[in-house]
DNA sequence: CCTCGATTTGTACGTACGTACGATCGCCCC
DNA sequence: GGGGCGATCGTACGTACGTACAAATCGAGG
């Protein structure tokens, strides 16, 4: 394994375990094995190596979620959805330490565009993939208004519901209480 | 003014322009015009501090989203829940700054205790405030389940659009756009 | 086997950080 | 009006950071 790789896995160890600032480029030496003037002379910055590592934790982490999503539509029509909401609750807090370095890159993302850009991009992305898989199209024929509504309303609940198990992963809701609430959600108007 | 709440003031306001970490004492000294020793005298050390102004903000940010989804609970009752959806989208813009904030809190909270035990009891009170808002019943009178389910699926949607506005604000979908969301994850299971 | 470029190593420099501490100030109460 | 105490100020100390740079090492090609 190249220096290069280890210096990546090291700082994705560390922006886990210590988050995106408290990491020093000492830290990252040491979780990777690697020396420390190894950091300036791939990366040329301790930031610019931390930046990319964030972004590819985030992409690790909207790699999982595509596979989960993807597993559960293969799952009998009647009941994907509920068994997709199970699984992905269920998935949560495996991913923790994934959802921890994506909590950092968006925190940075406000201040770096290196990470702010690429996030923003592979985000969009996301949204048009998730609006797809739940309504079991391809993404190109997902039409705009539809990727922006229900592309959104599912990667906003993945993303809430994936930092509500950050706090307090024991509070998550079940599959079936997701699904009853959306059921309340969208009855709500005629309701009273 | 207290000089200890001019020290709060330039905390948040370092917090939301540079970040939890890329603040430093003197940032904050310079931003609220109080002494950089004073800092320790009033709070015991810079990290103290910026944990109690990132609390305060994301304290700042509920009260905002609670003060607009109780305003569109009031609403006449057969649109209420779309009316509260538009009114939801679009505050998020202007609340830009307290979300930042938040952003840079819940980045925190994995690292620093101070932070995420309030910031966890703060988050599963707003899911039962807001279960019960939308049902327009009394916060007492909602039951468990109701309150996980429910109060989960909207603050997991809040927090995620507001994060998706911190990215990219122009592709939040409109409140009908997510109503019409709603209704399609709900009618899912017996659509195919 | 020698060479040359790419990588890795060792180290040291300058800097900017958080905080401690003593001096000073301002105000209230005796 | 003076003594005492909480608040503010000025400053300096130690430290740990990021990075630059020269030396050393490696590895392939002639």
């Amino acid at each position: 394994m190249s220096q290069r790789e280890d210096l990546l896995a090291g700082a994705k160890k560390c922006l886990i375990e210590k988050g995106y600032h408290r990491t020093t480029a000492r830290d990252i030496a040491a979780a990777s094995g690697a020396h420390l003037a190894s950091i300036g002379y791939h990366f040329g910055s301790k930031d610019a190596l931390m930046n990319i590592a964030a972004l590819e934790a985030q992409a690790e982490w909207g790699d999982m979620i595509e596979a989960v999503v993807r597993a559960a539509g293969d799952a009998g029509p009647s009941q994907r959805l509920r068994i997709g909401l199970d699984e992905l609750v269920a998935a949560l807090p495996r991913q923790r330490e994934l959802i921890v370095a994506s909590a950092q890159a968006y925190a940075q993302a406000q201040f770096a565009d290196d990470i702010r850009v690429p996030l923003t991009e592979a985000a969009e992305e996301g949204r048009v993939q998730l609006a797809a898989m739940v309504l079991g199209a391809a993404a190109a024929d997902v039409d705009a208004g539809t990727a922006r509504g229900l592309g959104s309303v599912v990667h906003a609940l993945i993303v809430g519901l994936a930092f509500q198990s950050l706090l307090d992963p024991g509070s998550l809701p079940t599959g079936e209480q997701i699904l009853h609430a959306l059921h309340t959600l969208a009855h709500e108007e005629q309701n009273d």
